[in-house]
Formats: C-alpha cells, sequence, structure tokens
DNA sequence: GATGAATGAGTATTCATTCAT
DNA sequence: GATGAATGAATACTCATTCAT
C-alpha cells in the first residue's frame, strides 16, 4: 500500500517541477536545482521520478488533467453553445495566465514542452469540443459534416495564433469568420469573441 | 574578398550538417559528427561557423531561400490561381521528400529545428501568397478581405496536417472547404487538391 | 531464539541473491532489484543482512556448506581412491550445471565472487583430498611427501582449465600425466578421467 | 598527421593512471583523481580516452608490451635453458616489485585487473616459453610433450602461488618437483630455483 | 586557411544504507 | 518482523568553444 506521505511529498515535487520548466524551460532545468528548490535530497528525487524525461510527463499529465476536469465542467453548464465552445477552449490555459507566464510556452527553450502540452490538448480537447458543436447542430446553430476535423483545425488555428499573443485585431476577425464558416453557422454567432478579447 | 575555395567548403559543410540536422535532429548532432564527416579539423569548423546555433541558422537560411526562389518562380507561370496557391505551398517541402526522409521532422528530436523552419516558411510564404490570392479576388475567383491573416491562418493548418503524413480523407475535404469558404471562393474551386493527394 | 519464519524468509532471500549474482554478477545486482524480485521491502531486507557484502558471503557459504557436505560423503564410499580424488573434485560446482549456467562465472563481471568462491573451494576442498590421498599412499596407489601442497596445485590447475570448459583433449592428458607424477602414482592410474570428459 | 605533443601527454597519462590504479585498484580510482594527479582538464583526459575502461586496457597494453620485450631478450642470452625458463617468467613482473608494491594486485580491489593482467600475460609468455622448452628438448635436458599445455599449467601454478607471496618452502619444493616432471626433466634441473627464492 | 590539443562547466543517474513508524 | 520514504556521496561522460602554431 503506497503511502500517503509519499504521494504529498510527489505532488509537491511535481508542482516544483512544473513552474521551474515554465519558467526556465525544461532543458535549462538541471535536477540540482529542482532539488535545491525543493530542498530535497538527490536520492529522493530519484525515489519519486525514474528520470527527468517521466517528470515532464508527469507534470504535463497533471496539468491537463486538471483543465480537463475544468472543460468538463463547462460542458454540463447552461450556457450558449457558441459560449461553451469558447469557454472549453479557455479552460486549457488558465494556469499559465494565473501565474503570470503567458507567453513564456513560446519562448524557444519551451518549445519542446509547448508541443508535447499542445498534442495532449488537442487529444483531451477534441472530443469534448465536437461534442459540444453536436449538441449546436441539433439545436440548428451549426450546420457541418465532419465535426471532429473542423474541430480539430481550429484548434490548431487557436493554439497558433493566440499562444504567442502576438495577434491583431484582423486576425481575431479572421478567426470568427472562418470558425463561423466552417461549423456553418451565421455570420455573427461567434462575433462575440471580439469582446472578450480587448 | 572571401576566397573560393573557403566558399565552397563552407556549403559543403553546410549541406553535410543539414543532413545530419535532419536525419539526427538538431541537439543529437555534434560538431564531432559533423567534421568527422566532413574529414575536416575542429578549428576548420569554426574558421567558417561561429558557433553550432549559427551553423543551424544557415542551414535553414539555405533551405528557405531555394525554396523561395522555386516559389516565386512558380508565381510567373500562367497557370489558373488556385493551382498557383498549392504549387507556392507544395514548393517549400520538396527537399525532404526528394531525401525520402518526409516524415522525419515530426521526430521529436527534431522539434525546434522544425519550429524555427515552419516560422520562416510563414515569413517567406505568406507575402508570395498574399500577393496570388489578391490577383484571385481582382479576377474575381476569391472575394475576402484581410488577405495576409487568412493566407496565415490556411498555411497554419497545412503545416500542422499534412507535415505529419497522419492525415485523412475527411482532414482533405475539411481543409478545402475551409479554404473555399475562407477565401471566399465558390464551391468546388479547391476541390483538385483531392486528386493530387491520393 | 530466531523466529522459524524469519529464517525461511532469509533462506529465500539468499537463494534468490544467488541466482541473481550469478545470473548478472555480483556488482550488476542492485539491492532494489533484489527486493523487487523477493517482492519484500528493503527494510525487511535490511532485516536480516547488514548488508550487500554479507549478502555475497552468506550465499557462498551456503553454496559451499552443500558442496562440502556433498564431498564428504564421498570420501566414505567404497570407491577407488583414484576415483574418490575426481568425486570430490566434481562435487565442488554441481549446481552450476544444474542450472545450466556453467561458465557463467568466467563472465568478467563474475570475477570477484569467482575468485572468493575458488578460494573458499580450496580452503574446503584441500583438507578432504589431502586425506584421500593419504589413503592412497597407505594403499600404495601413490607415494609423495608434501601431500597438501601437492593436493592445492592439482586443484588450482583444476580450476583454471576446467572452469572456463575451454580446454582441448591435450590439456586432459596433460592433466592426468601431471597429477599421476606430482601423487607419484603409477601411469595409467588417472587415466580414466579420459572417459569422463567427452 | 597525430602530433608528437598529443601521444607524449597521451604516455603520461597512461604512466599516472597505471600507477593509481595498481595503488587503489581500477574500481576505486576515479577519472576526477586522475586528471587532477595529472593536472589536465577532464575534458583532455576524454581527448585521448574514450572511457575509463579503455584506459585500463591501454595500461594493460602498456605494461605487457614492455614486459614481452624483456622476455624476449632473455631467449637469446646464452644462458642454460632452465635459467631462461625462470628469467622469461620472472621478466613479466619486474615493475610491481620496483615500485615496492608487490601484492598489491592481490587486493581484492584489484583482483579485475589482475586477472586481466594475467590473461594477457599467459598468451604472451606462453609462446616464448614453449619454445625455451623445445630448446631444451632438442638439448636432451627436457622429454615431453604436448609442450604448451605443459608449459600453460606451470605458469598458471606459477601466478597462483607466487602472485601472493604467501607461499612457504614446500610449496616451492613441490612446484620444483612438478616442473621437472611435468617437463620430463632430471631431478635436480630445476632446483636451483629454491636459490633464488630466499 | 587549417590544425588538433586543451578546456571545464554541466548533467543525469546509481545505490547501499538508515531509521522512524 | 516489516515497511518504504529519505539520504547524499560518488561518478563517468558530453560537447561547444578557444587558441597557439
Amino acid at each position: 500500500m503506497k503511502g500517503e506521505k509519499g504521494e504529498r511529498r510527489k505532488k509537491e515535487l511535481l508542482k516544483i517541477a512544473y513552474r521551474m520548466f515554465i519558467e526556465k524551460g525544461y532543458d535549462n532545468t538541471s535536477i540540482d536545482e529542482i532539488i535545491t528548490e525543493a530542498g530535497i535530497a538527490k536520492g529522493t528525487y530519484y525515489y519519486h521520478f525514474p528520470s527527468k524525461e517521466a517528470t515532464l510527463e508527469a507534470v504535463i499529465d497533471m496539468m491537463i488533467s486538471e483543465e480537463a476536469e475544468r472543460a468538463k465542467n463547462v460542458i454540463s453548464t447552461p450556457i450558449p453553445v457558441p459560449q461553451k465552445i469558447v469557454a472549453v477552449t479557455m479552460s486549457m490555459r488558465p494556469q499559465l495566465e494565473e501565474s503570470g507566464i503567458a507567453g513564456t510556452l513560446e519562448r524557444s527553450e519551451n518549445i519542446v514542452m509547448h508541443e508535447k502540452i499542445n498534442l495532449r490538448i488537442l487529444d483531451v480537447t477534441v472530443p469534448i469540443l465536437t461534442e459540444v458543436v453536436k449538441e449546436g447542430i441539433s439545436q440548428g446553430i451549426f450546420d457541418c459534416t465532419n465535426v471532429e476535423e473542423r474541430v480539430k483545425m481550429i484548434l490548431i488555428i487557436c493554439q497558433r495564433i493566440f499562444d504567442s499573443g502576438s495577434f491583431n485585431e484582423r486576425d481575431v476577425e479572421v478567426f470568427i469568420d472562418m470558425t463561423e464558416k466552417t461549423l456553418g453557422a451565421k455570420t455573427g454567432t461567434m462575433s462575440f469573441i471580439k469582446e472578450l478579447i480587448h
């Protein structure tokens, strides 16, 4: 039976590693720095994680599963379908903004981690959004086939355009237009997005 | 005036480095391996390149400029505008396919290089395609504003979907639909793409 | 009085350690691997053994004492003295052959353990064989002084030549000849050995 | 063209490593200690040797080849054949005695290196001594077949008995007797050995 | 233009052992 | 008897970069 004590320590370690990976990049964060920060011995670190790589995976797992949780809660909320779509999408990167480190994933030392995270987010988010869009179709808000593929492509653009923060008003307009047309919505259905992004 | 002899050697080195970066990944290719492969001394390498990072930049420069050349040739060709778009897009990754290493950029050890290349390709291709689309608009084939942003988003999807090679027929259909709607083209305008991708 | 339960577990551990030391070498076998294989906790291991080194000693003790038992049984058997000598010598490495891992002790990772075992075997076997040879002398089969030293040297050759398994027919012939002459036996006394080794 | 400078440095390193391996044992000598002793950077060490293991091999090579040189010189010396045998055998471990570290190879931390050295010495010495014994046969001093195998077994005993230094007078007597009988020499032929070992 | 010897900071990982519960 | 979390010293190896010749 795994002790609770160990599990708690592991969680702590995970949070520290998460923050450091984000702040300095995975490659630039050495095990020595992690254990110094955590105030533990090297052996303790390796007691909890088999390798640095495994720690990265665990960090991403933790992050994604927390976000997926939030995203699923959004679904059952009684808000209009278009808003749901945006809410689910948004729920996938709140922590970064909380911690005031939005944009850090874009730094070149974080590319590898960013890619891993984005792929995992796609895996998790596509099925959720597919459900939401289908709900929209049944309500006559959207009208399209191949929902999954459409959702995937919209998300890809989202990640690429909005992760970096270096987008402009025209980017947003085009994104709204593409989303509406891709999902077969009436013009204006998604235009509330413009308000969300000052 | 730099000697021709030195320039020739530099080009050779660049090609060797290019091949090795692609095959093994940038991080996994050590300078020792490059000079062994090239049969030169370490000092000679550093005579030509100030750093490994600079070599990567030079490699990407070389690749991109060759491809941009090809892309520009396509523009002045008397083929229909929709075909031009595809031709320009395609002209940006022929070398990989030539060398039978398509898909290698997807490997995780190549993420960093891949990202750099993709960003550079966007920089180079967006203005070219913007011109082509504007040509299409003047011919009444397309109808849209914010051309540059639309082109960028279409290219982003292109890179993400088609680089990996793991797309299916529905992906292609959705991509065609999105492209037509995004550019304000009649349905069917871009459907010839389906034939190109068996 | 130590509990029987604990003793039983210790024996099991010993057998597991023995097998792993033989298969992978002492240095290459970590305590973690032993306890994983045994399905016990690390503390339990250290409850039974003060150190890894002590485990090795215990393993060797166990092995040697089992073999010494067998060797002593041979002595009191009513077979001719020359055969007794061979039987005693042979009784010192049956387990290896049983378990189909003859030759493993030769692998370089096992040198240390092998040396320890060989020294212990010498310690145990020399006095036994000395008795046997003296019996042979009293029967007029052998004729020599300094019996103990002669026995030791014959055993040394035995270990070196036959442990590796890479000996040839001429090695055997020379070994027989040396043994006979060293012990002052008539030519042919030990030639039955040739039959034993196909 | 390999520079002489590098070769000289490599030789120096080899000597330092040799001494440290002998004094402290191979396993107990860390790379850090070697480079500190040599006053060089870690990179320099790894410029000259691909690994610690390779250094050990090079050390043994150096030692053996120097000794083999000496042994071959002995052969062409106009001394009696029995003396030649002893001289060749002795020439294989003079450095140890010079450096006052005879017996160190016996320490358990040196077992691995000792075994490697002994095997190499056998490889080198057996053919040389075989020639010498054949010379003795042609002079009527020895009388035996399977010379190579006999020489090998005598050397094995030599290594085991005399390396440790813990032998007694009776061991020497038995060794002399075995050698004479094994090679088919008259009693007394090798008895001069007794004088050599006080 | 070219060489290659020298650098040294940087890094992940291993593992026997301890001890409070 | 048994557990398992914690320890921390030890260690081999990598590699981009420099510079005297």
